[in-house]
DNA sequence: CTGAAAGCGCTTACAG
DNA sequence: CTGAAAGCGCTTACAG
């Protein structure tokens, strides 16, 4: 048989009794009905002038702090929205966590975090831990979930999603252009001379990884230049797959003057492969990555890169998010793709 | 008056009827009452093997899954642990956050992140927000909170914190030896034949800077070498106090052939300051840096610093927490600190 | 070993 | 405008 500790009885801290108070002690100090006191607090129905004032002044007299478990509980609602990222340690997807934990909380929601690693079945979980929780709506960065999943999911409570374009009723998405980007980037290194210009591909499971491929491969084909099978190396996102392919590159002997990385980790990996071969940037290869980390301003040197407004996108999605929640619909516009030039890129040199 | 849209009743969505399944559902499936039901869940008292096996029966049938909310409001646990970083956005405490998550889901509980931004008093409102949602306990990395603060918490829920040491009933903490680890990042200089060595500071509100400046000056003292102020620079943990302190301390003519930053942040910094100045790393200046962040592995040169083991650190943390959590007190022990070398550092060039 | 009952702290129809 | 009552889904003494 197990015995469980009995619960200590809380020895109250001075100026942290929150736990201790109820809307009941409220309503009595107030000389009100618990209903009052809960209607006021949640501006539900007109109440009396001298109530209100009443009400307010017992709140603030008692420290009183709703229970948000409680009224999770009754009235459905908890204050609280789920945010299903890929992964709490990511220098891509820290910002827009940070975004939407700024902007939740000034909303008055509380987030609650929750990785799925870039898997299915383990965002399913999350969800289902999150839905348990009764968290009022879900943000998920970049899900795996299909679109159908997500679409059902968004009829039992309201969805943002980044990541994707989708229209359905009670979802709203957050889609940045990863193709533009990749474009402009391209067209940047092609203004600049360069026509062998290597491309590092990102993991393909991931959309955006396809589209900046796409973008690199259209603005080549609108400039007229072949696009060469054996400059497309591919990559999986991470540090070190940028400096094997490199590294492959260079070993197989193919001449390129620019290399352009999916993401800002590749081209960080990139860099530091062409420093082990003693190949100088931007002198003889100009790197150009994608996402512009904040890293990327103190790489060696600092690396030119399309800038991803993740902090906003975050920031963008929790507004979304209260939007919904109030019933209304925000239409919001996602940042467009802005190159910003650093030291890793210049012009092709004279062959 | 506000009117709220009256909810939509919840379509069901096929196999996910988690939110429809009560534990009275399961009683009447089980025929059993929901008293036993709670308490097979809870091992909270034996049960006869046969209404256990109806009720295991029952749950998997109707795929039941208790609700957190509920439980918190009835039990008193939630089964969820407020964790309260200083950013949800740093390399630095990413790590440590996927530890905790990883560990904390393993044991069945359900972590809250919330931020605390290095500021007592949003420190402070972090923490209520996480009591009014009824955490079992708080993990709190690098806390601002006074020692007091920190202890009178402890009366009334498990504290588990990170970056001091604290003796305490219901509190345990986890203190990683910044001391010893700047001293032997120092002395491996010192082996190098290293004699100026600068020494940018972290921000002195952090109690870890200080170890790590201690750390310096105690194994320059042990080895007779002096001090000298000129070369200690202020840096404030972030990557363009280090670039400024290098180029302040070049441009100020101090000479020094090697450079220890308090964090890896500011060695990051300091490498791109003496890229721009043109002095080669290592051969001219060493650079050490200190916490071995994943982005040191790709720097140029790749940054040999001091690992702080700051995932292993999250999942001692949350093991702990779940140790308290069931009434145990775990004995853990911080690894040691380990100078990881890379290729930033060599041998002091001769005069 | 197991039920019936009360209660956790709120919200929300339901009646005034 | 405002109360009393029921109920959200569980847990836990209290009695067998």
């Amino acid at each position: 048989m197990i015995r469980r500790a009995k619960p200590v009885p809380p020895t109250p801290v001075p100026g942290d009794q929150a736990r201790l108070v109820t809307i009941d002690m409220v309503a009595r100090a107030a000389d009100v009905s618990p209903s009052t006191v809960s209607r006021i607090l949640n501006g539900t129905a007109v109440v009396s002038a001298d109530k209100v004032k009443a009400v307010e002044q017992a709140i603030s007299d008692l420290g009183y702090v709703p229970n948000p478990v409680a009224r999770g509980l009754a009235g459905g609602r908890t204050l609280s929205v789920g945010v299903v990222t890929q992964t709490l340690d990511s220098p891509f997807y820290g910002a827009a966590l940070r975004g939407i934990e700024m902007e939740l909380l000034a909303a008055g929601y509380t987030p609650l975090f929750i990785s799925g690693h870039w898997n299915e079945r383990e965002e399913q979980h999350s969800i289902s831990v999150l839905r348990a929780r009764r968290v009022d709506g879900i943000i998920a960065l970049d899900a795996r979930l299909s679109d159908e999943a997500l679409v059902a999911l968004a009829r039992e409570l309201p969805v943002v999603v980044t990541g994707r374009g989708l229209e359905a009723p009670n979802l709203v998405s957050l889609c940045f252009d990863n193709f533009g980007g990749a474009r402009e980037a391209t067209n940047y290194l092609l203004d600049l001379g360069h026509r062998n210009i290597a491309f590092i591909t990102g993991d393909p499971q991931h959309q955006d990884a396809l589209e900046r491929q796409r973008g690199y491969l259209g603005a080549l084909a609108e400039r007229g230049v072949p696009a060469d099978a054996k400059l497309i190396i591919a990559g999986d996102y991470r540090e070190h797959s940028g400096t094997q392919a490199v590294l492959r590159l260079l070993k197989q002997g193919v001449h390129f003057t620019a290399v352009f990385a999916a993401n800002d980790q590749m081209a960080l990996g990139a860099l530091l492969g062409l420093y082990q071969r003693h190949v100088s940037v931007p002198q003889q290869v100009s790197v150009i990555g994608f996402d512009d980390l904040q890293v990327g301003q103190f790489s060696i040197p600092p690396l030119t890169s399309v800038h991803q407004p993740s902090l906003e996108t975050g920031q963008l999605a929790a507004r979304a998010m209260s939007a919904l929640l109030e019933g209304r619909r925000s239409k919001l516009r996602m940042p467009q793709p802005r190159l910003v030039v650093r030291e890793s890129t210049g012009p092709c040199p004279a062959a």
